[in-house]
RNA sequence: CGCGGGGUAGAGCAGCUUGGUAGCUCGUCGGGCUCAUAACCCGGAGGCCGUCGGUUCAAAUCCGGCCCCCGCAA
């Protein structure tokens, strides 16, 4: 059977490697992040991917860099893997380990390339407005998810949020892979088009701050694309909330922006630049996630007030 | 020992400062009103107030240990 190495941090990597495991392939090596202190305790955390491998019994290789690492050469060579699969591993591999693999070095990437490129490319497909994504599995280069294609998937974003999408695709990406894997020899690998190509960097939670002088869809996409990770949120009352649910509510209004119009049995309603956002799901801090319906059960809130960005 | 909020009925909260009969909105069950309703009216069920110990005539409330949840920071 062919052995190959796999390479994969996040929750999104974990169904290609379990896919990988079921299919029989033999895995002689998984290389993920180093743990990491995470969390309110400082508690070292291992990667999704370490807590699979571990419980397939797999070995584990968590190297700090991998670029000018010569016992990262060794253990991978000593390996002398057929292929690579690559996801979501959160490093840049250098060419000298790309050549290693002695058919190919494969890549899953969770977009239609050559757009978005980088580490999110779910949420910015999503907030970007796009109608579909989806998945392709690439041959290697040492540039940025830029190697050549070999199979693409796509499916179509409606109203899913990032953590519904990736869910979905990590799965769709794990058939690829296999798919990719088995037929490698009949495929044709595609250039990219480089000037076709956009980026996809990393989100970070000032992203999420709603600014309400927004269109009342691009801050409904905005939502889901922050959820659930980092989220999108707001201020009211001296105190953050995160939004996790919204629909966009078509009205005129000469409200300001973020004005509270509306508040029915189970949502509120804020003014937005253009229309206003029907929200029904949301986060004060300190409590927990609920639906409004239960936050307005607790919560005294009347029609007027304000959600502000600071 | 990073900073902070919190655990009270099925849900969300108030009550705690100043110990003394367990309260609110909603849900649920029964009845009524209505052409009708997610509306309105009447009535009921449902709580070892996170957990263990201490103080007290008396603890949801004051004191201490432990468990769990969450926001920030990383």
């Amino acid at each position: 059977m062919k052995k190959i190495v796999f390479m994969g941090t996040p929750e999104i990597a974990v169904p290609s490697l379990k896919a990988l495991v079921e299919n029989g392939f033999n895995i002689p090596l998984v290389i993920t992040q180093p743990d990491k202190p995470k969390g309110r305790g400082q508690n070292m955390a291992f990667s999704p991917v370490k807590e699979c491998a571990l419980s397939y019994g797999l070995n584990v290789y968590q190297p700090e860099k991998i670029r000018n690492n010569m016992e990262a050469m060794d253990i991978i060579k000593s390996c002398q893997p057929d292929f690579f699969a690559v996801v979501a591993y959160g490093k840049i591999l250098p060419q000298e380990i790309l050549d290693i693999p002695k058919t190919a070095p494969i890549n899953v990437h969770f977009s239609l390339l050559p757009k978005y490129r980088g580490p999110a490319p779910v949420n910015w497909a999503i907030l970007n407005g796009e109608s579909e994504t989806g998945v392709n599995t690439m041959f290697m280069d040492a540039g940025m998810d830029t190697g050549d294609i070999l199979l693409t998937k796509k499916t179509p974003i409606l109203y899913k949020n990032a953590g519904e999408l990736a869910e979905e695709l990590s799965h769709t990406g794990a058939e690829l892979l296999i798919e990719t894997i088995n037929n490698f020899s009949n495929i044709t690998p595609q250039k990219q088009n480089d000037n076709d190509a956009t980026k996809a960097p990393m989100m970070n939670k000032e992203m999420g701050l709603i600014n309400w002088d927004n269109d009342a869809a691009y801050i409904e996409r905005m939502i889901r694309a922050f959820t659930p990770w980092p989220a999108s949120y707001t201020n009211l009352d001296n105190k953050k909330v995160k939004i996790f649910k919204s629909k966009v509510f078509e009205c005129s209004h000469n409200e300001k922006a973020g004005t509270i119009i509306d508040i029915t049995k189970d949502s509120i309603v804020a003014a937005c630049k253009t229309n206003a956002l029907e929200i029904y799901e949301l986060q004060l801090e300190g409590k927990k996630k609920m639906d409004t319906k239960s936050f307005l059960a607790g919560y005294k809130l009347n029609k007027g007030a304000l959600f502000y960005s600071e």
